[in-house]
RNA sequence: GUACCCAUAGUUUAAUGGUAAAACUUCUCUUUGUGGAGGAGAAAAUGAGAGUUCGAUUCUCUCUGGGUACCCCA
């Protein structure tokens, strides 16, 4: 080893930014919301799916849209030594659809029902609820026009919302059109905005030029005048859109599942025709954090090289389903199994205690035990803290009698058992609380 | 990317241009093989780097990170 010390370069590290750690406290609630979607997922019929974290950057460049914020300024994009471009996903839509075309998922019946969950990445400034990863849960439907599959989607948002105890949701809905009513709606917004370009942000002028329905959904208090007197996307569907809008918001009716007509929403994602949709909370004051959003893609597939297939998904931010949860105050019943604490003293009931260990995690108890501490004492109170319910003394004396001592934490009465029968008798004490 | 605010032990909070204080947490001890209370003790911090200064945790700047709003979105 080198005496002399090297020059000492402080340097602390921390999560980089908009990065952060899930600790143990808070994985309760991570538990609970993945289970939820385990099981509603699966009685809705939906497969799980898993893809890469990395694609080929060009992938989500085509699927969401060049000009799109998220491409544009808030992709992860990295060059392999290989030369390869390869993005982080910032969306899972487009690669699940890759996965659908790649793996000859159109073969089988349709509609094909994929979900998906885990991280998402995202280059943008970290704030409340907004993070550079970030983990989603996404749904989709590939395959089918009927407006009834969006309307379920929407349902499936709010069973997951109930079964983890958040109310209060309020679903913003519209309809954006299709290919074949959306470029004359968007000339009827051009030539509104264009008389009115010079009272636009600076902002609005850019996008004017590059995505102009984005236009309606600016925050600018003037630009937000303006866009109250924009021709409306609802007014200029073709029969076909709007029939199945129509029919989206009788299906949500008959759910009972509230929404609010938006005009202005309209969503940042290129790929999106027809319907489009976000989930808000119900919050008196304060921006609207969008919980999840999703809609109809019926062109996707086809841009990714597929056949026509119509579709529809939504994707559900799980880190704010949770801080929101948090936020009204919403426990997660922590399955508190009773803690077996097991106790033991010198050297032959160490070796024993090994045995004992497997031997109560096969009778399915929990058991838990603290080797590197050799007093009695001090095992006990570890035992205390952890809120072990019995603990289970192994001295030198018992290991030699072939017994052990089962310890009622709460009461503090103890009895000497026979080691032979411990299972059992462990387990007789459980149920007696 | 823009703007404003913030940064002291693991956590929550003090104080100061001149040795950084406490509570909670953690660990040890409190004599025999029995935890919780009490007592005694220990560990543990000025985010990083420059500048001003005899001396900076304190003042200034840069960076990093956090919060909030915008942008955008889950």
């Amino acid at each position: 080893m080198p005496t002399k010390s090297q020059p000492k370069i402080k340097r602390s590290f921390q999560t980089a930014k908009g990065m952060r750690d899930i600790l143990p406290e808070d994985q309760a609630y991570w538990e609970k919301i993945r289970k939820v979607i385990r099981n509603l997922t699966r009685t809705y019929g939906f497969k799980r799916i898993d893809t890469p974290i990395l694609e080929d950057k060009d992938l989500f460049v085509k699927g969401i849209g060049a000009y799109t914020d998220i491409v544009e300024k808030e992709m992860y994009t990295l060059r392999t030594k290989g030369g390869e471009k390869l993005a982080l996903r910032p969306e899972f839509t487009p690669a699940i659809m890759r996965a659908y075309l790649e793996n000859g998922l159109s073969s089988l019946p349709h509609p094909v029902m994929l979900y998906s969950l885990g991280p998402i990445f995202r280059y943008e400034r970290a704030q409340k609820g907004r993070y550079r990863q970030s983990y989603q849960a996404n749904f989709e439907i590939i395959g089918e026009n009927d407006p009834i599959l969006d309307a379920k989607l929407i349902q499936l948002f709010f069973s997951i919302s109930k079964e983890i105890g958040l109310k209060e949701i309020i679903t913003q809905i519209n309809s954006i059109g299709c290919s074949r009513c959306r470029p004359a709606y968007r000339r009827k917004v051009v030539s509104f905005y264009r008389s009115r370009k010079k009272q636009l942000c600076v902002d609005c002028q850019r996008r004017l030029q590059q995505n102009p329905l984005r236009l309606l959904d600016c925050k600018e208090s003037k630009c937000m005048q303006i866009a109250a007197q924009a021709p409306q996307t609802i007014d200029y569907l073709c029969e076909d859109c709007n029939g199945h809008f129509k029919n989206v918001l009788e299906y949500l009716d008959e759910l009972e599942i509230p929404y609010i007509l938006n005009p202005y929403l309209v969503r940042g994602l290129d790929y999106y025709t027809k319907t489009v949709f976000e989930f808000w909370p119900e919050e008196e004051e304060g921006r609207q954090i969008a919980l999840g959003g999703g809609g109809r893609y019926d062109n996707l597939i086809k841009l990714l090289g597929g056949k026509d297939t119509p579709s529809v998904g939504f994707a559900m931010g799980l880190d704010r389903m949770i801080n929101l949860m948090k936020a009204r105050e919403i426990k997660v019943a922590s399955k508190n199994r009773p803690l077996i604490f097991l106790v033991q003293l010198g050297e032959l009931s160490k070796k024993r205690s090994l045995g004992l260990f497997e031997e109560l995690r096969r009778a399915g108890l929990e058991t838990a035990s603290s080797f590197s501490r050799d007093t009695i004492k001090s095992q006990l109170r570890i035992a205390n803290k952890r809120q072990a319910r019995l603990a289970l003394i192994l001295g030198q004396k018992e290991a030699l009698d072939e017994t052990i001592i089962i310890r009622d934490m709460v009461s503090g009465s103890q009895e000497v058992v026979p080691l032979a029968k411990v299972v059992k008798e462990v387990k007789k004490r459980l149920k007696n609380n």
